[in-house]
DNA sequence: GTTAGCATGTAAGGAGTTACATGATTTT
DNA sequence: AAAATCATGTAACTCCTTACATGCTAAC
C-alpha cells in the first residue's frame, strides 16, 4: 500500500545498497534525484535516518581504522533493511508511478527484476495518458476564450507528456527485446511529431 | 517576499479575475494548471477562500436570479484583490521561478506587463541553467561506477531540462520581437540538439 | 589561531492530504 | 423515491522546511 513518507526511506536504502554513507553525503545524493531542483533539508533527513536506526533498516558502521576520524556517522543497510527494499521496490502499487516516487523506483531499477520493471512503466505511462486525455477533454468543453498564455503553457505542458510517453514507450520496447538488442536504451534523435490530433 | 502559500492564493485570484466562480469549479479548474497532476483537496481549498474572505481579498456574491439555486457559494475579487493579484504578480522574487510558482505565474502572464514577464522568464531560465551545470559538474566528479538506469534518467532529466531552456529562450525572444512579429510564440519542431559539451 | 565549510541535530510551524461529515440537486 | 454527483466544510495528521544550535576539521 506504501504509505506516503515511504519515499525518502526507500531511496536512502536504494543509495546504501551502493555502499556505506554518512548522512551529509547521503543528502547530496538525494539532492541529485530528488525532484530535480528541490532540495531535501537536514530537518528531514535525519531524523528519517533515526527512524530507520530504530526499525533497524539501517545501523552504524563502526570505521575500522585506528584514529576514527569521528563526527561524520556512517550508515549501512540491515539484513532487515534489504528485505524492506526489496518489498518495497516489488510493491507496485499507484503510487509507484506518481511522480516522485517514479524517478526513484526508475533509479533503482537494477535491484528488480523485468516483470517489476515493465509494470512501473507501463503503469506511469498510463498514468499520463490518462492525464493526456483528461486535458485534451477538458479542453474541448473550455475552448470558448483561451488566453494566450495559458493556451501556450497547455500546449507545452502537453507536448513535454507526450515527450515522456514515447520515452517510456522505448524503454518498454528496451525491456521487452532484452537479449537480443544491445539495451542501451533509445536516444531517439526526437520522434518528428508523429501527428497527434485529436 | 513572496512567503510560501501565496500559490494558491495567486491562483485563486488569477482564476477570479477571469469571472466569479464557486469553490467546486475552482478546484476542477485549478486541478488542470496545479503541477500537472496534483489534485487540489477541498481541505486546502475551503480553508484558503475563507482565509481570503476574512482578508476581504474576495467576496461572496448574491445571485441575481429570483430562486437563488443555493447552496454553492459564488465568489469574486474585491478591489483590494486586484490590488494584492498586481502586487503579487509584479513583486518578482527567487520564488517566482521555481516550479510550482512559475507555472501560474506564466498562466496570467497576459495581466502583468512586458517588463515582469521577462524578468520571470529569464529568471526561470537561468534557474534551470544553473541545475544544469550543477549536474553536469557533479556528473563529472561520481563518474566512476554508474547504474545504468540511473545513468538513463540524468540523460532524460538533462535533456528535458535543455528542452525547456529552449522553450524559454524562445518565448523571450519572442517577447522581445513583440510588435514586429506575429507573437504566437515558437512551436519549433525541435532544435536538433545544439551540442551542450562542457 | 581564526575563518570556512563539514557534519549533526532539534523545535516550531506551514501547507497540504485523508478521512470524516453533511446536505442539496439532478438523474434514473 | 433511490442513487449519483454536486457542493461545502472540519479535524487530525504527515511530511517537510526554516531557523536555530552546536562542535569538529581543514585551510590560510
Amino acid at each position: 500500500m506504501a504509505r506516503r513518507g515511504e519515499t525518502l526511506e526507500l531511496a536512502v536504502l536504494g543509495l546504501l545498497h551502493e555502499g556505506p554513507m554518512h548522512g551529509y553525503e547521503l543528502r547530496k545524493r538525494l539532492n541529485l534525484m530528488l525532484g530535480w531542483g528541490r532540495v531535501l533539508s537536514y530537518g528531514s533527513l535525519y531524523p528519517a535516518l533515526k527512524k530507520m536506526l530504530r526499525g533497524n533498516l539501517i545501523k552504524e558502521v563502526v570505521p575500522s581504522g585506528p584514529q576514527s576520524r569521528r563526527q561524520r556517522i556512517v550508515y549501512e543497510v540491515t539484513p532487515q533493511g534489504t528485505e524492506e527494499f526489496a518489498r518495497m521496490m516489488s510493491d507496485v502499487g499507484p503510487s509507484a508511478w506518481e511522480d516522485d516516487t517514479f524517478d526513484i523506483r526508475f533509479r533503482f531499477f537494477s535491484s528488480t527484476d523485468m516483470e517489476i520493471r515493465l509494470r512501473v512503466l507501463e503503469g506511469r505511462r498510463s498514468r499520463l495518458q490518462e492525464r493526456l486525455d483528461r486535458v485534451q477533454r477538458e479542453l474541448s468543453m473550455t475552448q470558448a476564450e483561451v488566453d494566450r498564455y495559458a493556451a501556450e503553457l497547455q500546449r507545452h505542458g502537453v507536448e513535454s507528456v507526450e515527450r515522456e510517453v514515447r520515452w517510456l514507450s522505448d524503454l518498454i520496447n528496451a525491456e521487452r527485446g532484452q537479449g537480443n538488442q544491445p539495451v542501451l536504451p533509445v536516444t531517439s534523435p526526437e520522434t518528428p511529431s508523429t501527428s497527434t490530433s485529436t
